[in-house]
DNA sequence: CTCTTTTAGTTGTAGCGTCAAGTAATTCAG
DNA sequence: CTGAATTACTTGACGCTACAACTAAAAGAG
């Protein structure tokens, strides 16, 4: 009864930032990449996570829960990441539901070729601007909110 | 040259994070709302800004730069909510390029009534498991970051 | 005044994400 | 060992957003 009261001061002052970056940020990551490297962030994402991986290659549930997205939409995207030379999809072996996505020779060589840039977007927005402390702070405080965010997904207003 | 280093332990940990955070609070937001009241995040945000204004009434130029979003966006979702009752576009009087965007009863009604259960959504997701430390900390953290991602948006990556 | 530039907003198109439905392989129940 | 349920993904349709092009009004230059 008490969880629909409005937030303090200092809670919206604090939300309403939170809320303009998250507005802002995926933009200009996306801006950085798109221009630079024709990638969007998170093409970008899906293939570092591959490229991070011991023969560049991943299922496509694995790569799901790392990328922190959903199987239809990382199927849309793999599907066009294959079009484009980047990755390749082969049945998986052992269970025959299951789809290997794998980084080619060509889509490795595009994430070492966009890396530098994005990094650099990425310091230049985020990092930067940031102290020791912050950096710590906000490793703190988004850990915090990933243990409601990730797990469950019981989104629900408490009513 | 030495602006395309890679992230530090620390950095990356935090940035790991906030990444995630960034990928999973829209779409957490969005289903809420969705489900208990019909709206997009963005659509109740853009009605929340109108309802704070005296006469419920903005300028589109000044509604999109509170949004932190573009007019075209904002141009094609007024168009909708116009649709659908909640909001009217008249031509300005004093600038007849201009239009005010302006919420109605039935839009005002909506943001009421969709309001207790969005804040209990932000509250579940993002307040909640913050103590009063953390919360002071998320607005200094936010604030640094808005400095470089609301100016001019040269995001360039620095080569 | 007239012509150019800038400002304010709208509209069309193309691409991405979500949701619902479908397919196919595997596991589990009896 | 057969049928039911679950898992792993794919596909199609629809809606929203970005980008580019367009219209119209106001401001500025000469």
């Amino acid at each position: 009864m008490t969880s629909t009261e409005w937030l303090s001061a200092e809670e919206m002052s604090a939300w309403r930032k939170f809320v303009a970056v998250v507005e802002l940020l995926p933009g200009t990551l996306d801006a950085q990449l798109q221009r630079d490297a024709d990638l969007s962030h998170f093409e970008y994402f899906v293939m570092a996570m591959l490229s991070e991986t011991p023969g560049h290659s991943l299922r496509m549930t694995q790569l799901s829960i790392e990328t922190d997205t959903t199987l239809p939409r990382l199927s849309h995207l793999v599907a066009r990441l294959e079009k484009r030379g980047y990755v390749t999809r082969t049945p998986c072996v052992e269970d025959r539901r299951a789809t290997n996505a794998t980084l080619t020779t060509s889509g490795w060589e595009k994430v070492m070729a966009a890396a530098p840039g994005h990094v650099g977007a990425v310091r230049h927005n985020v990092i930067d601007p940031l102290d020791a402390r912050d950096v710590a702070d906000l490793d703190r405080i988004m850990g915090r909110m990933l243990g409601r965010l990730e797990p469950g997904g019981r989104v629900g207003a408490p009513r």
